[in-house]
RNA sequence: GGGCGCGUAGCUCAGCGGAAGAGCACCCGGCUUACAACCGGGGGGUCACAGGUUCGAACCCUGUCGUGCCCACCA
């Protein structure tokens, strides 16, 4: 289909300067009307996928997701473009406790709470708050461009995706891989709810240190009040000092209990005073040794925090009964050395930053050993490759050592645990297929499943697993996962444990590509405390889509993190401007393009200069984006587009295109074809600017769907043969480009002004390549035929390999003799030093006999090059007329 | 406590065994009709420090200092 918008466009469709607003939203929506994200599962064409790292919907997105988003669009456009079926699925996550605490915040704003609405209720407002800002995702998304398959759009908490968690929890529990059992697990007494180990931070805190004597022992503790659940007191086995006391029971101060004296190896008999109070409900490590001797759990806190063990102390918050204790303690006079300051790392809840409180309660587990070893030897034996390969060392340290994972959480936001509790003590664990036990006594599970077990579902779910989906089928397993590596652990390890287990061994993507987190301008985290935080959108209304995503591509070097700032933004719409007006120009001279050469005959030495290094651009572009190395293949375009086509083509073809006829047509052909691939080159990084202007060039439909320079996977035929290269072309173009560089600096330190034009002759050039293209030197340098009366007042000297080209200058009155000669004796001295360096590498035998023959090759270049330099700088030098006197 | 990474131009970063690079910033000169969101020219770095390996080191090895991150149930 052709729309009456794609035809009758002339030069002046383009304005001057690039408006985004005026194009972005317009083209997104027709986009998507026209159906070019829309997978189709049928299809011949190979696949590639990619499931997105599914946003939370505790808001909007921030410049990480931004970043991301680039990436990964910039991937799927280019297999698209590639022939590939290319399918990028959206979608969110339900993000349990965080959207529960961002919903619960909204609730104490209005002065309610998720108790006084019960949990129908609440869960319901968890729903309305996601309608209101998955919309706003939504609409981000579409404001970045994203090429996503709307019709394919997933929630975690969809039903077919909720079926995926019962069928894998099912699976497991009858592989004996889920189980239920009473454990230390992290509690935050702010959430209410337990916590798996990786959603802990670790900060180090000032603690103390306190001793306490127990009567014949001394323990030392940094947790005072919990020894009113102290069990018992352990020492070394081997620990002579306390030999005596193994076996014996001694008085707990301020409870009037009597506790054992245990040996255990766990105690580090150099620590401390040896002994270690031993409070099992409290401690995990305590909990350990409790297990082994047999010890009672005394549990002396409830869930919030607040001790319960009766006595004096009951009810005090944990950090009240810190000082309360200790104080107890200094009167009993039991304090025996006084605290002293200790730091050490203490948990913190990770949504809330409360104190982390170890606690024993009846959780759900999954037994991660079998799973774990999995997902490591899918990325030992490269199913899966980590990108960059300098993280699988990470991978493999934590997949080997994973403990087991908690996955119950008392939240109300989430999949409930699918099991159901009998009458008698009946436990029934419910599959998305089997009924639900009724009738009296029966009740489900109160709890919810930790985020990431539905996460970790998500390629699988998002592609209609259990269930043998055509999408399934042609899309599992993805193609690449790109994402943070800041979740490697939470969320890939997942995806990778469970894939693996629900498939019997496929791995859920062939590539996990890391990347690192958007920064500011000084590296540092962008965070709401130090008020660096930059809404995408912002930069998007300023600046625009492209210009954002460009800044973040560019920046996006395998593994590490990338800086942003609003100066990198605007120079990068400064480039998409500079893009806009190179198509505008060449537009404007009638260039079109309908992919096609004009006969290689016609071709002048610098045309095939810039076809050439158009292909050896695309080259590099391919074999870096192959590699997710964004930020080099962004540079190589960049410098291709702006130093070489724009700076140096593109004012080259003013001539012929001025003077019209055969060469002025093969100038407008070769100007439509170069900038014809490099749009398409562009498009998947920058997709609105270069489609707007493809358009205008080709008239072509679109260039999201247009073919790939380089090439089909499907093969037919190639845009671009990236192997004819000439490069006896680019040495040519080179040597135009020293002389006239060479004038120019001249002309730039005598202070001549950069439009006058000044007679000259061009000496020596009538016998090089360069000699056809005298006039586009006359017209670079802004050098004018030298007419009778020409009187040579300077000269400039450009060495080319073997050859010299001598500018001499009418510059109708004096030059800054001093100037120009301080500059050529520093140049001489520069040469001289050059020739020194070379002759005595080669006089080297050592170098001669070991260095590769490439290496002395150039060296021997070298010499030549700094010898010819001497030579000529010296007859220069020599040819300078007297300083005036005075 | 363990592990990983990084210290290269004023700033942010490439380069990772054979002549020190980019963007931005800076200095000089220009509205040369595609673009002043531009054009032309220029300055600027004992590649953290000290040893070592090599014909040759920013790049490999050892140590030191500085800095960042990840993991961690030693009271």
């Amino acid at each position: 289909m052709t729309s009456a918008a794609n035809s009758g466009f002339t030069a002046s469709d383009l304005p001057s300067v690039y408006a985004p607003a005026s194009v972005e939203s317009r083209l997104y929506e027709q986009w998507v009307e026209r159906g070019y994200f829309t997978a189709d599962a049928t299809s011949d064409k190979p696949p590639f996928c990619i499931v997105i790292p599914p946003p939370n919907v505790t808001g909007q997105l921030h410049m990480g997701h931004a970043f991301e988003h680039t990436l990964m669009d910039t991937l799927i456009r280019r297999r698209r473009m590639q022939g590939y079926e290319t399918l990028w699925l959206p979608g969110m996550d339900h993000a349990g406790i965080a959207t529960q605490n961002v919903v619960e915040r909204e609730l104490a704003k209005q002065g309610t709470s998720r108790y006084d609405l019960g949990r129908e209720a609440f869960v319901e407002r968890v729903w309305e708050w996601k309608a209101e800002y998955g919309g706003k995702i939504l609409g981000q998304m579409r404001r970045l461009g994203d090429s996503v398959d709307w019709s394919r759009e997933r929630f975690t908490m969809d039903a077919g995706l909720s079926a995926a968690v019962r069928t894998i929890f099912k699976r497991l529990y009858n592989d004996g891989l889920i189980y239920r059992a009473e454990r230390i697990i992290n509690w935050c007494p702010r959430c209410l709810t337990a916590l798996s180990d990786i959603e802990v931070e670790h900060f180090d805190d000032d603690g103390e240190l306190v001793s306490i004597s127990y009567g014949p022992i001394t323990v030392a503790t940094t947790r005072v009040e919990t020894m009113l659940g102290d069990t018992a007191v352990a020492v070394h086995p081997d620990d002579e000092r306390y030999a005596h006391l193994v076996g014996t029971e001694i008085e707990l101060p301020l409870t009037g209990r009597r506790i054992p004296v245990v040996a255990d190896e766990h105690v580090d008999p150099a620590f401390g005073t040896g002994a270690v109070k031993v409070t099992p409900a409290h401690d995990p490590n305590d909990f350990e040794i409790g297990q082994r001797h047999n010890l009672p759990s005394i549990t002396i806190m409830d869930e919030r925090g607040v001790i319960t063990a009766p006595g004096p102390f009951e009810g005090l918050d944990r950090f009240e009964a810190r000082p309360a204790v200790t104080a107890a303690l200094r009167e009993l006079g039991l304090i025996v050395a006084e605290k002293r300051p200790y730091v050490h790392a203490v948990g913190h809840c990770s949504r809330c930053d409360t104190v982390v409180e170890p606690r024993l309660s009846l959780q759900w587990f999954v037994k991660v050993e079998s799973l774990a070893k999995a997902a490591g030897d899918a990325v030992r034996d490269g199913r899966t490759r980590i990108h960059p390969a300098e993280l699988e060392p990470r991978w493999f340290a934590w997949v080997d050592d994973m403990h087991d994972w908690c996955i119950s959480r008392q939240l109300w936001w989430g999949h409930r645990i699918p099991v159901w509790y009998g009458p008698d003590g009946e436990l029934v664990v419910v599959g998305p297929d089997d009924e639900e036990p009724k009738g009296e006594g029966w009740k489900q599970d109160e709890d919810v499943l930790d985020t990431w077990f539905s996460s970790g579902l998500w390629p699988l779910s998002t592609l209609g697993w259990p269930d043998e989906t055509a999408d399934l089928k042609k899309f599992y397993p993805t193609s690449v996962l790109l994402t943070g590596y800041d979740i490697l652990f939470f969320w890939v390890a997942r995806m990778m444990m469970f894939g693996l287990y629900a498939t019997g061994g496929v791995q859920p993507f062939h590539a996990v590509a890391l990347h690192g987190m958007v920064r500011d301008a000084h590296g540092k985290k962008m965070s709401k405390s130090f008020g660096n935080v930059v809404d995408p959108l912002d930069w998007i209304d300023k600046y625009g889509t492209d210009a954002l995503r460009f800044t973040l591509a560019k920046g996006a070097n395998p593994g590490t993190d990338v800086p942003v700032s609003d100066e990198w933004v605007q120079g990068a719409r400064n480039f998409v401007n500079k893009l806009w007006n190179a198509t505008r120009f060449a537009v404007m001279n009638g260039a079109t393009s309908e992919g096609e050469l004009p006969n290689p005959q016609a071709l002048s030495a610098l045309d095939r200069w810039i076809l050439s290094r158009l292909a050896r651009t695309a080259a590099e572009v391919d074999a870096y984006l192959d590699d997710f190395q964004f930020a080099k293949a962004c540079d190589e375009l960049f410098h291709f587009t702006w130093d070489e086509f724009c700076d140096w083509y593109v004012e080259l073809s003013k001539l012929p295109l001025e003077r019209g006829g055969a060469e002025a047509d093969t100038t407008r052909r070769v100007l439509g074809y170069v900038l014809d691939v490099l749009l398409r080159l562009w498009h998947p990084i920058i997709p609105f600017a270069t489609e707007e202007l493809w358009r205008n060039l080709t008239h072509g439909e679109s260039l999201v769907v247009a073919a790939w320079p380089s090439g089909l996977v499907t093969g037919g035929e190639k845009l671009l043969d990236v192997e004819t290269v000439f490069p006896d072309d680019e040495k040519l173009a080179a040597d135009l480009r020293a002389v006239v560089t060479e004038v120019r600096r001249f002309r730039a330190e005598q202070g001549l002004r950069p439009a006058q034009r000044v007679p000259a002759r061009l000496e020596g050039l009538a016998s090089t390549a360069l000699a056809p293209f005298e006039n586009q030197i006359r017209s670079l340098a802004r050098l004018q035929e030298a007419e009778s009366g020409f009187n040579e007042t300077a000269g400039v000297v450009v060495g080319l390999g073997g050859r010299e080209i001598r500018v001499s200058l009418d510059l109708s009155g004096t030059i800054d003799v001093a100037k120009e000669r301080a500059r050529l004796a520093k140049a001489l001295d520069t040469a001289l030093n050059e020739v020194r360096i070379a002759e005595e590498k080669l006089a080297n035998p050592q170098f001669t006999g070991k260095a590769p023959r490439p290496v002395i090759d150039k060296m021997r270049a070298r010499l030549e090059g700094a010898q010819g330099d001497v030579v000529r700088l010296r007859s220069q030098l020599d040819a300078l007329p007297p300083e005036p006197s005075g």
